[in-house]
DNA sequence: ATCTCTTGCTAACGAACGTTAGTATGTTTA
DNA sequence: TAAACATACTAACGTTCGTTAGCAAGAGAT
């Protein structure tokens, strides 16, 4: 016996419309796109959302809140600084690889919120990678890193981090974590049989 | 004394319609701002360009034959894969940093290509990352390098080599060959401090 | 002097856009 | 049973979109 979850109409709307702005772009999908899809006229979803944007926002700043919670697993890390970095990669991984499509909107699509949300976006966004960078800071101070530029290996890592969203694929072989261990292991140790 | 260059029309309107693309993304730029921008009426474009697609299609199959030519100094190579994969990358980072604003558009609004345009793009991404497979496929063959998932590996490189063109200012203080020096650097040995 | 090329304009086209107003219907709550 | 809510409709709004037609003026080439 299964429980069917009743969902919201809001969020079937939501979900439909990452998956749209994944495959093309915001701007490009329209709401009678989204309409069709959904097998109503477009000024139906005016019953259930306010504006266009709020779904965007909404997508972006539901992600945004679990790569903060996310973190909390990362503060509990009292090893060294390396071992913390690997659980932040993993904690990363793990938010991204639990919706793809809603990630790709949030790296891809941020640009078109509208302000205030714009800068309060981008505000959070610099905090969170203030966080990399401090791991990375810590862990060169106490020498388990090599002396880099912060900001240079920062990007580095979560380009590399961010790009999961378009291969990754939940039915394939690797579970989030193992793909975090794999990307931590990389970046932390290389490429080359030493 | 210097010799002005003087730059057709045409071209003036690919640069700053590469700008445009790249900062408000190629949906929502419309040829009123591109027009604007340039001063004349939206109508006086097609004087010079047979469509707003057709501006999208040269940036992207320009930066496109870029890449490929660069790949010729990678072949050039006779040392190790170690030392080929270096090449690569340095090679790749000339490319982008030549040209942030278009390498943008290349990597983020090729997907707004019509049939068969999309098509023949994605063939030649597959063939040049390709290339990129080959190499750490014979590294990890001769042993120099360890032995990963290729495909994995691969795109844990190119997106970080593809991320620079989001920070790599030209007036900074690295040039492209310290970029890519530096990340083949950091992926071939790692973070950590052995 | 004529021709061609470049460059730009005004006016307008049909289509698509996000959104609102007003209404109807069935379902849940009080 | 009545009120409230959820859901969806038709019709239409004002705006913007990419693009075309037709015309005009100046520059360079023959």
């Amino acid at each position: 016996m299964k429980t069917v979850v009743k969902k919201s109409r809001k969020q079937q709307i939501e979900e439909k419309a990452t998956t749209l702005f994944q495959t093309r772009g915001y701007a490009a999908t329209s709401m009678r796109n989204l309409a069709q899809d959904l097998g109503i006229e477009a000024a139906s979803l005016y019953s259930h959302i306010k504006s266009k944007e709020e779904i965007l926002q909404r997508i972006c700043f539901r992600m945004a809140e679990e790569f903060y919670s996310a973190w909390q697993e990362v503060d509990q890390e009292t090893g060294g600084n390396a071992a913390k970095m690997e659980k932040a990669m993993i904690a990363h991984i793990k938010v991204i690889t639990k919706d793809t499509n809603a990630s790709a909107v949030f790296f891809n699509e941020w640009r078109h919120l509208s302000e205030p949300f714009l800068s309060e976006f981008l505000a959070m966004r610099d905090d969170y990678e203030g966080r990399f960078k401090k791991i990375l800071k810590d862990g060169m101070a106490t020498g388990e890193f090599k002396l880099v530029d912060d900001k240079f290996m920062m990007l580095t890592i979560l380009s590399s981090l961010n790009w999961t969203h378009n291969w990754y694929k939940p039915d394939g072989s690797l579970s989030p974590e193992e793909v975090g261990k794999r990307l931590s292991g990389l970046l932390l140790n290389g490429l080359n049989n030493n």
